[in-house]
DNA sequence: ACGAGCCGCTTCCCGATGGAGAGCAGGCAC
DNA sequence: GTGCCTGCTCTCCATCGGGAAGCGGCTCGT
């Protein structure tokens, strides 16, 4: 946090927004972006948009329902544009705004931390297993 | 699997990590890593060791059940370390290791994401729900 | 000696959540 | 018409998480 003035501080410290809180807004929507999904559907449009059946093929397991779901959600909130194009059939086409890619940075570094630590994490799961 | 044939690590080397893939390892550690109360839990243990009751007074709403449940999962995973110390009443002790950390480092990225752009979530959502 | 209390779980019950699969709108092609 | 394609939406049902209560081991007050 750079200087301020103590009128400043004052307002920051009441529109500061802590997570740990359980009534934070901030909490709600830790508690929505820490999900597998929403992590899987922004890494998949890291390289440009892609149409709902695109993502469905990418993000293998995932149910209709929780994908329409979570982009829904994520078009809520602001971290992608849904586009219904009149082609026949209809196409519908899923790109990430401004404030989803800044998401997607933080959230691509957990993908890549679940994929290069994956063998520490698997010999210290068989190290535990090995206890009585 | 501890020790693997000349052929299985061939295979092995070959499949690198793909958390698309919904077979993939490193899939299922995304799944457990992409988890509200992991991002918490890690989170409060950024500034050292804690204790189980103060864990649950940091985490405001995390049940006895789910912390428990996550705490065994992250000792597992090799994530933190879990101290019992023959006081009376016995006091246990968490503490993040060197990878728990590696991990803490990422996941505060995703904590300090939601606190720092609530407002622009909240004013995206105040505009979708605007909409007919 | 007996009861009460503290800490860190563990167990049980029940409502909420997510997956599987079917259905559906609406455009065109046959 | 009948069929087929996409992008949902709905209907079940198994699983998961929250709340509350119990438990074990120890210590302190009376």
């Amino acid at each position: 946090m750079p200087t301020m003035t103590a009128a400043q501080r004052r307002a920051a410290d009441k529109a500061e927004y802590d997570a740990f809180l359980a009534q934070c807004p901030s909490r709600q929507l830790l508690d929505r972006i820490s999900d597998k999904w929403v992590t899987l559907v922004l890494a998949a449009l890291e390289d440009g948009p892609l149409r709902y059946s695109q993502l469905a093929r990418t993000i293998a397991g995932v149910s209709q329902k929780m994908l329409t779901q979570t982009l829904r959600s994520l078009e809520r909130d602001g971290l992608l544009t849904r586009t219904v194009t009149a082609t026949v059939p209809v196409t519908v086409t899923y790109e990430l705004t401004e404030l989803g890619r800044s998401l997607q940075a933080v959230l691509t570094g957990l993908k890549g931390w679940a994929e290069s630590h994956m063998d520490q994490v698997l010999s210290a799961r068989s190290s535990y297993d090995a206890q009585p």
